[in-house]
DNA sequence: CCACTATGTTGAAGTTCATCTAATCAGCGA
DNA sequence: TCGCTGATTAGATGAACTTCAACATAGTGG
């Protein structure tokens, strides 16, 4: 895969966009998508919900989340929603249950945003 | 190299840790670790100031950030003690001036934290 | 149609956060 | 030693966030 390529997989129009902050800089439009989206990973009970979601192997049924934790259904239905606001996760009803599964390009680009290319690295 | 070891050299003491969160969910402490860095990430102007640290290729002048934000030199200051405090850069003082550089281990950690195997991105 | 379960939404209370001004600290040169 | 510049700390204030209780909505089954 070629570089070209790779920045066009990343870079589906929203928020996918910029080389690792180890490359270049970021704008103020970029930095307020990414912040945006590390915000959405800055509580300790999502960050734990998006894991256990990203681990799920598909999707998993929002009824095995109470229980869990130490707060309210209305706290957890909460966290998700800002989950789904930042693009991490999506959902959907299917009967008396609600399903939840991860978009993982998503979490690669975040991941990509801070990943440290080698030459950058060595260079310290 | 089996699970043991990958843990270990991933887990100097404070927060490195885990496997990726697309194979294996964080426990509570985990989870309070990378959202800790998270936070630190999830404000735009911290975000910048991090991209720009991270990208200078070696150190940075404090100097060198006013004049490029919308905000007052003690609140530039009071982000970057909240990247520091996440481990995500450090500082020395020469002389008049004071220098920042990044902590690529830390990034890395972090990046790979919600990197997607392809494993588990082929799953979906 | 009604009761029951599973989630989501609203509004309010308490807490944390970003930002500013004013004051302080560190180094430099006269 | 005194002032000057660069940077950080302290205190205050308004905005945003987390959480819960109460209510609303969607779907199931009697």
């Amino acid at each position: 895969m070629s570089n070209q390529e790779i920045a066009e997989s990343a870079g589906q129009r929203s928020g996918g966009c910029c080389a690792p902050i180890s490359v270049s800089a970021l704008d103020e439009a970029q930095a307020a998508e990414g912040a945006a989206v590390f915000k959405a990973l800055s509580d300790p009970i999502r960050l734990r919900l998006m894991s256990i979601i990203a681990s799920a192997g598909g999707e998993i049924c929002v009824c095995d989340f109470t229980g869990q934790f130490d707060v309210s259904g209305p706290t957890i239905s909460h966290h998700l929603r800002v989950l789904r606001q930042a693009g991490l996760v999506d959902c959907e009803r299917r009967g008396t249950w609600v399903y939840y599964w991860p978009k993982p390009e998503r979490m690669q680009w975040v991941s990509a945003l801070l990943a440290v290319p080698e030459a950058a690295a060595l260079a310290r």
